[in-house]
DNA sequence: GCAAAAGTGTTGTGTCTACACCCATGT
DNA sequence: ACATGGGTGTAGACACAACACTTTTGC
């Protein structure tokens, strides 16, 4: 193999800066009984006009988590968020005219029970009819639903769209709107009761005026991502057939 | 909620240059039954003497995936290298002691049956019994392990470590180096052919001095990633229990 | 009593692990 | 013949989807 020389990285003499560095958010939540991604709507060129994910620069020395934090608490209050993590770092060479610049795209969660109060220019947008976009904003949306989608099936991260307390009724509408196809409530209980990610609280929730059952009602045991059901297949042995 | 002033995402004028960054690679390959990962072993300051994923920093106007494909080219040739996605883009405040530098790490993956001449400063080191490592690759071997782990229960991620022609035997050998626990080749042959990401070659391998019956030939049919088995629960109804 | 909504019981199916057994080859 | 490694047959465990049925409420 040939040995050309090559850039060392990291040399004791400091490295020229770098392209410019964006993070980027696409926030999620279920309202009105879709799945609804938050945009604004942009003001200045390049692409004004155009609907945009929330985000911003990086500042010197901070972190991509805290930056995109920090951008978000403009739109919606930090502690609104009940999941955040990163989904990709893009580096198109056409993704903005002007400059050469970076992009770390991360996928926020919010509770439906929660309503922050948006900036003018900001909305939510049901993301099967959503406007044009800017840059390659576009491509990270999708991105953003699909991993949102595959983990509701392997991990208990349907406690971020959730409110505190639901209904089983109340869960499954959140998983229809979220898988983008039905799901039955009656099989939804026993899947997440039997891998342990509900325990019901106790308590009950009282009928409508037109009569049916009390709903019993359950909350996710834990408020932090965790995996489910590691080993679909090629489990390590030991375990049964 | 409150308007504060916000750095205004990609306005008309160009930003200020964003910190230096890097791009470095897991490149795992299945040596010797052992899952092994390519490391060099740093000359200079800082962490001089420490084992370091190959890597450099990012040229004006590239590309990620083109620069961290530019820095392994001098550690093996590219086109040994049978997969590459992005794992994920580090930030820690300390990770370089001397500036401000953001990391994009991949996930690559090298067949069995290539043995790429290397420079002497880099070797295959086994996973399970890493030296010391420089700044915060530590963390992200075992990130791209799981990765790793994970997608060869649900993908056809194996193309990525056989070589072209192989035995189930073979196969399976290399699943228990990628996967650390014992793997039932009837069981891996079945999964594999019920989910049709192997098909038999035709050819057959000749057995050893000691005898035994002559083992069938299989491929991956394909050899670009695919989810195999994407709705473990929760599928959209109407294809039965 | 009747409609409405929640929740349980039950059946059937597909997919997996484990293990017994059969097959093809060398000595 | 018999040892060696490859491959198939099959039984049991489980998790799931589908759907019938029961429970609990309002009117």
């Amino acid at each position: 193999m040939k040995r050309k020389p090559e850039l060392e990285s990291s040399t004791a003499v400091p490295a020229p800066a770098g392209p410019a560095h964006a993070t980027l958010a696409v926030v999620l939540q279920v309202r009105g009984e879709r799945l609804r991604v938050l945009l604004w709507q942009r003001a200045k060129e390049p692409h004004a006009g155009l609907w945009a994910l929330p985000g911003g620069y990086l500042a010197p020395g901070e972190t991509l988590e805290a930056s995109i934090r920090r951008h978000l608490a403009a739109k919606v209050d930090v502690r609104e968020l009940s999941h955040l993590e990163q989904l990709e770092t893009l580096s198109g060479p056409g993704r903005h005219p002007a400059e050469w610049q970076l992009a770390t795209a991360y996928l926020g969660l919010v509770p439906t029970d929660v309503d922050p109060a948006l900036p003018a220019d900001t909305r939510w947008h049901p993301l099967d009819e959503l406007p044009q976009l800017a840059f390659d904003h576009a491509a990270i949306v999708p991105a953003g639903r699909e991993r949102l989608r595959a983990k509701l099936s392997y991990t208990n991260i349907g406690f971020a769209l959730a409110p505190a307390e639901f209904t089983i009724s109340e869960l499954r509408d959140l998983y229809v709107a979220a898988l983008g196809h039905e799901v039955s409530a009656t099989n939804l209980q026993r899947i997440l009761v039997r891998r342990r990610l509900l325990e019901p609280t106790g308590g009950r929730r009282e009928p409508g005026r037109v009569g049916g059952r009390p709903a019993a009602l359950f909350r996710f045991r834990l408020h932090r991502l965790e995996v489910t059901d590691q080993f679909a297949v090629l489990r390590p042995p030991g375990r049964g057939g």
